[in-house]
DNA sequence: AGTATAAGTGAACACCCGTTCACCAGTCAA
DNA sequence: TTGACTGGTGAACGGGTGTTCACTTATACT
């Protein structure tokens, strides 16, 4: 069993319990004897970067050991098991939430945002936040009704527009309040 | 400050170093000054349903605490403060991801699925598996290329069929061997 | 006013944790 | 063959951990 393995055994762990094992656990982990030899792998993991300690000395998941493991291009192919040791990893909720407060996970309905790749059924992962630019697909609440448009502006008036052809821009009659930006568009397929 | 402000603190805690505080950490975090006090708490956390404990009696983040709360349709809009308390929350990695060590991220070239809803430039989630049928989303090899496309099969052979009217579908000459099946597509917005 | 009940203090305790020390077996190079 | 190095055992230790007990203070309900 190499130290790539046995790195991953620990985060398997972790990923499973949602904490670290203590050294007792990694005794029974390995089939190890003495907690000595689980402290030497341990610091040996922590410098090759599986493992680190945080400020207060506890240990934690190693930087860049999240979930995924990200690869290039699809035409590239895939790489050897070999190479696999170099790829980047990470969490998609680190990478796709940057206000876990303020993020919700909504499930898109209707087909006005077609054009946009945005699918009836798909999840949009939006941010509640003041900081819109036009152009960036919204939430909004118009004359008491919800719906997800590109925001745009003509004539410093704001407006929304859909991504499909067979349905009308909305000029807001009274009210237009901007209520969440769609920060990405997760489709699960069964 | 109420129940669910505390709890939030101490998940919070837990996203940001990727483990529980210790009873002493969380007399700072509450500016409690016994750890008697910190662990009424967190029992009332526990069945609040907050934090569990796993089997062997330590610490960990309640059931169904992950990280976005997730809520209904657009049209629905969003429901008051009051009412947040009764979402779901769910973790993006948890939901998405069934086998870890099988699953990869890739970033999308081309436009040939765009019928599909999947541009150039987005990610897809890939998994490594045996279990593919027709009408899935596929990353295959044929004849030496990479690409990615559904999976169709007439009379008895299997080939594969572009999301775009531009591309033509490719019957595979000499070699068509699945590589993963798309379990998900994700398009992050900057 | 009286009294339950909830919420926090302070101290004590047993236990589990990570660390460390001494020691041993195998391997590989000089 | 010697010597250094790696990877493991076994035991011991100090400190941090969660828990518990007795007590106090504040809130709320008759």
């Amino acid at each position: 069993m190499n130290e790539r393995e046995r790195g991953d055994r620990i985060l398997n762990f972790y990923n499973d319990k949602r904490r670290m094992p203590s050294y007792r656990e990694m005794l029974k982990l390995f089939s190890f004897k003495s907690t000595n030899a689980v402290h030497k792998l341990v610091e040996k993991l922590i410098t090759a970067g599986f493992l680190s300690r945080d400020g207060s000395g506890h240990l934690v998941p190693g930087e860049g050991w999240g979930q995924v493991r990200m690869l290039g291009l699809v035409e590239a192919g895939f790489p050897t098991a070999v190479e696999e040791v170099e790829l980047d990893t990470l969490s998609l909720d680190d990478w796709l939430i940057e206000k876990k407060e303020s993020t919700y996970l909504l499930r898109v309905k209707g087909e006005s945002m077609i054009n946009a790749g945005i699918r009836e059924g798909d999840m949009v992962l939006v941010e509640k936040t003041a900081r819109v630019k036009t152009g960036d697909i919204v939430v909004a609440e118009v004359d008491g009704e919800w719906t997800m448009k590109y925001l745009r502006e003509k004539s410093g008036e704001r407006y929304l527009e859909p991504a499909n052809p067979d349905f009308q821009p909305i000029f807001p009659r009274e009210t237009l309040s901007i209520v969440a930006v769609v920060k990405a568009v997760i489709r699960k397929y069964t």
